[in-house]
DNA sequence: GTAACTGCAAACCTTTTGCAGCTTG
DNA sequence: CAAGCTGCAAAAGGTTTGCAGTTAC
């Protein structure tokens, strides 16, 4: 990881911008959220953790699922569920927010490019009078390697 | 439920068409998500049926599983999650496929009418290579009757 | 120093499974 | 009659919670 410690500064500073109290756990669960390009498990971001740290410094699965909740709850983090199972999978919130493409095969997942839904919400609360906070899309099919 | 036997013919030919033994507790849950018009829990449709039939004649959860199960793999129903908690839902499979508004608030589910994606998945196709079978969308919002 | 966080173990809730007995075709 | 379905109870898998000890501010 190129320039740790400013990392460990801009997740302070995020973290006390949302009244988040600054641990090592919710460090290395951010900063682990922050080096994937896909929605994760918790229970991917604990083995991950646990591969990557020294026994005495494992992150609890617990807290895990703790502080995904604070972060969902500050918004730095969204939660979905998809595929075929449905285990909730986290992902750091991005201000352009993407949706997958999944593969029922392999579970493997690509993400598209753009949103299909672009002004549509508008229309859509016009419409039904809902106030629309977000949307949930995922596609599913069969990826290219998966179709022989 | 007018026209009772009509009803009952018809299943029976439904569930010969797709190998499905016709029995009387698969009768009792698809005839129940006939009746909804709404995605529905495995739970609820347990919780439904035990109040509707005699205490000797209810269909045990277990089993309300394995039905949907079977139902979900003929293709009579479709199985997602959403909302804020991540159970499964289960609805009768329409042609005229149909995505849901959710309030956060008050978890009314509003069946939206026509599909914005139409079209959008032969796009997406040719730019991925994907071959697609199925597209989730559940919109989140707050409803106009908890807007206050 | 104190309020909040963490680890651990146990609980919880939805869903699945093994088995013995019953139904359907 | 045989194959397959159901009920029951128990297990499984993901997620949450209570509590005692530790840490951040």
């Amino acid at each position: 990881m190129v320039n740790k410690q400013k990392n460990l500064d801009e997740m302070a500073n995020l973290f006390k911008k949302n009244g988040i109290k600054n641990t090592k756990q919710r460090q290395r669960v951010f900063d682990y959220l922050a080096s994937c390009n896909q929605p994760v498990t918790a229970d991917a971001i604990y083995d991950a953790l646990k591969i990557e740290l020294l026994n005495d410094d494992r992150v609890n699965l617990s807290t895990v699922y703790r502080v995904l909740d604070i972060f969902v709850k500050n918004r730095l983090v969204t939660k979905t569920s998809f595929g075929n199972d449905y285990k909730a999978v986290f992902e750091l919130y991005r201000v352009e927010h993407r949706h997958h493409l999944i593969c029922v095969r392999c579970n493997a997942i690509t993400a598209i490019k753009g949103c299909p839904l672009k002004g549509y919400e508008q229309s859509l609360s016009q419409a039904t009078h809902f106030k629309i906070l977000e949307h949930r899309l995922e596609i599913l099919g069969v990826c290219p390697k998966c179709q022989n």
